[in-house]
DNA sequence: CCCTATGTTCAACGTTTATTGAACTATGAA
DNA sequence: TTCATAGTTCAATAAACGTTGAACATAGGG
């Protein structure tokens, strides 16, 4: 395992690669998640998502969320935890991921987006 | 030819299927084209788009712009005049298309969006 | 030390995607 | 009618994508 991944700078970030991953329905409900989370200032863990896939598929997407710039990732013992890179999403592309993740709010029926009781629950697991 | 083609209702439009249209560098810059045109409030033909790619590919790119919901194909004799759905687009994302567009005037000389002046000559062609 | 928990990496797979050129359809003009 | 123009449709191709399970790496607890 490598200690940090990598991340892009946030001039690397790119408006295509970031919406191609915002396209994804799973990625769409682990940044809607995160975006929740941002509310109570801390961080979700791989495991929190387990609701959403299999751990090696979650693994598979939180890379390209990495790659993208979308999230970040911070190495603590055997955990990884994750945050949204807000600044600098809302300073290269100003009002975009708000406008994400409220469009994703209105159609949370439709978007298998995780309520806050799945999260306890998968939390509890 | 079908006379003209489907379009999904104002309801049936669906976030993950607009952000991956977006997605494309391509299709970004004909939804980003017909924003500027917006504030002429007059349409564009496909061939105003031959600067972006072969018009074989540019309908298979048409066609999944309408498809998911961004724009409106109205055909008049040989001609097919493209615009840009945005009451409804505004309706069901509000903000969305917006930032979408601004984000990617910030990055113009990234992504290869026309210029007026390229738009010009690609009609005068 | 061994065992478990947490994630990542890899190979395999089937599917979807973007791109190309050729064939086609339909309209309008000469 | 004939010809040119404007777009679509089709078939073929290569590349990228999402998903799966097995194997692996790493840290913490007994």
């Amino acid at each position: 395992m490598s200690r940090t991944p990598l991340h892009p700078t946030r001039e690397q970030i790119e408006l295509p690669m970031v919406l191609d991953c915002l396209s994804d329905p799973i990625r769409l409900a682990i940044v809607y998640q995160l975006a929740q989370q941002e509310r109570v200032s801390s961080e979700l863990r791989c495991g929190d998502f387990y609701a959403l896939s299999g751990k090696s598929n979650l693994a598979y997407h939180f890379a390209k969320l990495r790659e993208c710039g979308l999230m970040l990732t911070r190495v603590a013992g055997t955990n990884r935890f994750m945050r949204l890179r807000r600044e600098d999403l809302d300073a290269r592309f100003p009002g975009l991921l708000d406008a994400v993740i409220s469009s994703a709010a209105k159609d949370a029926d439709r978007l298998q987006l995780l309520s806050d009781c799945e999260m306890v629950a998968a939390d509890r697991n």
